[in-house]
RNA sequence: UGGGGUGUAGCCAAGCGGUAAGGCACCGGUUUUUGGUACCGGCAUGCGCAGGUUCGAAUCCUGCCACCCCAG
């Protein structure tokens, strides 16, 4: 099993030969650093796999990993590779990153394994990305990545190397309740991460540690410095990992080339044809920007993208007001609570009041209802359900119903 | 080659003698694990062109050019 499974590795060192580095100051205990993972047993009885992206976060919870006293396993995953890219600071799991974290590996004296992703991240994350702008939605492959190659690949990876259980570098808590693990919102709401991460099944909860979740603001980077990490000052990632210069719309053309074919832009209230786009994968429902269509009164923003004819419809803000969304594959995670629900419709949005209309959870098809008309609801993106900091849980934003004009 | 109208930044448009509003678009910044939104900032030494009057003209005068409408 062993052999099949790691084929592609290209780097494993072995952590009784690593010569013991000083980190004196790293300012957690071993004690502390065991708590951060919730294991089940003494930390020296356990093996925790890291799922080690080059970043800073993940190598902070390898340095924690290590400093619990549990056996230590990095993974990397290489999920692309984009030679024009590896100048490219911020990125993950290509070129650089890995170097870096093996290096960082190699620092704590861990054992760091390399997975060729490169295929699988390419159907479960990139291919559906330029599938869902070619649909005229607007995907959010961070999730998809999420859902895909690192809690159902590597986490089975995890589970094959005997793993007690599986730490990342997300900025969410993992906090026990009465009916087991609940997904609750970072400490620090800046950094918080939950809406990436609402598509997590209970089993894989189960065996997920985020030790990053309740770390103050600043406190990965002092934990980076104290480690002696060579990614200390290594910017934060943003954009998507796989557009080396954040021209999302170049990949797209480049898998589907029909995506860059022009249509109208048309005004959703007088059907008047206000311009020609460059093809509806620039678009975004909610956007404003980019559409170049000068002499309005008023700004105008997207309010549907029609695939079948590539029409782009425009209109006022008013017409952006959402009174409730369709949500498919809808995933629960704990029970849902007898409280006010709210949700966040864009990774950056605030939670809003919302009312559930159906089921939730098991894939089901489900409706929430704005208490208050949302803006910017876009088809493609997720509706994450929250009860207060805990996160319930949630699903894909199939279509929106306008709210009463 | 008759009459009327209009020409101000990429678009819409105010100004009607005192030294170029505003909106849209665009660009930049802030925020940020989706190039959305929001917010902040920038954006016509020049007002179709050439002359003239005036201390001073986009604003008045003359000529020319372009486009539009009505009539032929």
């Amino acid at each position: 099993m062993r052999s099949e499974f790691w084929h592609s590795t290209v780097h494993l060192c072995n952590a009784r030969n690593m010569p013991q580095l000083e980190t004196p100051t790293f300012p957690l205990t071993a004690t502390r650093a065991a708590a951060l993972f919730d294991l089940p047993r003494p930390a020296s009885e356990c093996r925790i796999v890291v799922a080690m992206s080059g970043g800073v976060d993940s190598s902070v919870v390898a340095a924690l990993a290590a400093q619990s006293g549990a056996e230590v396993i990095g993974i990397t995953l290489q999920l692309y590779d984009y030679g024009a890219a590896t100048g490219r600071k911020g990125a993950c799991c290509a070129g650089d990153d890995i170097a870096d974290a093996r290096a960082v590996a190699d620092r704590l004296g861990i054992a760091h394994y390399v997975k060729d992703h490169e295929s699988a991240f390419r159907e479960e994350v990139v291919e559906q990305f330029a599938d869902s702008y070619m649909a005229g939605r607007t995907p959010v492959p961070c999730i998809s990545c999420n859902m895909g190659p690192k809690f159902t690949d590597l986490l089975a990876m995890a589970r094959e190397l005997g793993a007690d259980c599986l730490g990342t570098g997300h900025y969410v808590r993992r906090v026990m309740g009465a009916a087991g693990p609940e997904l609750h919102r970072a400490s620090d709401p800046a950094r918080d991460q939950s809406y990436f991460l609402f598509a997590t099944t209970e089993d894989q909860l189960d065996f997920l540690r985020f030790p990053l979740g309740g770390l103050p603001k600043d406190e990965t980077r002092a934990l980076a410095k104290a480690a002696g990490l060579r990614n200390a000052a290594k910017p934060d990632s943003q954009d998507i990992c796989f557009v080396p210069d954040g021209d999302y719309a170049n990949i797209v053309k480049s898998l589907r080339p029909e995506g860059g074919e022009p249509g109208a832009i048309v005004h959703a209230q007088s059907g008047e044809v206000l311009g020609e786009h460059r093809g509806i994968i620039h678009y975004t429902v909610g956007q404003r920007r980019g559409l170049e269509i000068g002499g309005q009164p008023e700004p105008l923003y997207v309010v549907g993208i029609d695939a079948q004819t590539r029409e782009v419809r425009v209109g006022p803000r008013a017409m952006l007001a959402v009174a409730s969304a369709r949500l498919s594959a809808t995933n629960r995670i704990g029970p849902l609570p007898d409280v006010q629900l709210t949700a966040k419709v864009r990774s950056l949005a605030k939670p809003v009041p919302v009312t559930l209309a159906g089921p939730l959870g098991d894939g089901a098809e489900t409706i929430i209802v704005f208490d208050n008309p949302e803006f910017g609801v876009a088809p493609g993106q997720a509706a994450v359900l929250y009860a207060g900091e805990r996160v319930v849980g949630g699903g894909w934003i199939e279509e929106t119903r306008a709210a009463a004009d």
